[in-house]
DNA sequence: AAAATATGTCAACATGGCTGACATAAATTT
DNA sequence: AAATTTATGTCAGCCATGTTGACATATTTT
């Protein structure tokens, strides 16, 4: 009688579905989608010893040259420690320097090498392939709805922050 | 004049844009609208010490009761040791039970309990309701657009697994 | 002069991937 | 019947990347 967590209890055999009330395909499709879109970079960071980490540090610091410490930081959501020991990494081997900021001497200021700056582009390039793919079938409008979508998805807090990435249409 | 890394190489200013021919909007708006999308049930599993491989395993044994543990691993493109950690907690907590095959005997059906297909829905729920948000704005059609360009995002060897799984409209 | 801020660093810990090696039971092949 | 292959489980250790807490230094602000 006593229903024991470590006793079997009794096995579902019917399959969660729609009906009950949950988008299960697009977070399906999202899961798998995600994953195999992050697969194509991973690729090429391991030959430099590189992790998903870096990836996103580069890339940051390259979309938003000049960036200080704590703007990255705010921009990933992590901690400095996290931080700190694959930042060292870019900065070591010259993917990455530092400079004072002009106002504030305590600020460092990240940019790109040109080192640094055509690894984030080759990083880019496999993401950016899989996309064109992804959106030959689509119809031109199709490209808005997609964007408009994925920017919905994102926490109304940081959206501004997205917004002001330079250099596509988001922002203007 | 030599190169070295330890020098300082010379910072370029320029924010990398979307004139280097790579589609960063979408690659960042993937970005961000991922991280969020799985922020919403890694709060839920901390309550019961899971974590995100918790999830995933979860789900789909939700969502494809009777799975053998060779067919869930190739969902998730895991190692069986990484898989047996977790799946271990999963069956010790009676949210996933275990029942020899019915054919061949050496394999383990996977089945969720009444309580795993709770927290399977409990840690869905959020996620759909963030997805039902976001299409809000959206015209009816848009969702077909949506879910086209993720599903041709996956790599086309796993989109026939996708397609097969049960509830959806995607299947038939 | 004192307090707050930006950054760096040390140490310890958790999660969730990985590889390699080996054990068992059951099915399949010879 | 014996040998091999297959499905699963398990032990041990490694790595990447996140976390918290504590503390040091330089610089700016009050």
């Amino acid at each position: 009688m006593a229903d024991r967590n470590g006793g079997s209890a009794k096995p579902i055999k019917t399959a969660l579905s729609r009906e009950d009330g949950v988008d299960l395909a697009i977070i399906e499709l999202l899961f798998f989608a995600y994953r195999d879109f992050t697969s194509d970079p991973d690729k090429i960071l391991a030959e430099y010893d590189f992790g998903r980490a870096h990836h996103r540090v580069l890339h940051f610091v390259n979309r938003m040259p000049g960036l200080t410490v704590a703007e990255l930081l705010d921009v990933l959501k992590i901690t400095k420690q996290s931080l700190a020991r694959v930042l060292k990494q870019l900065i070591d081997t010259g993917h990455i320097v530092q400079a004072q900021g002009p106002n504030d001497r305590r600020q460092r200021q990240l940019y790109p090498s040109a080192k640094g700056r055509e690894l984030a582009l080759a990083l880019a390039r496999p993401q950016s392939s899989r996309i064109h793919e992804a959106l030959k079938a689509a119809a031109p409008a199709d490209r808005t709805v997609i964007e408009k979508f994925l920017r919905a998805m994102v926490n109304p807090e940081l959206r501004p922050q997205i917004d002001n990435l330079p250099g596509d249409s988001r922002g203007i």
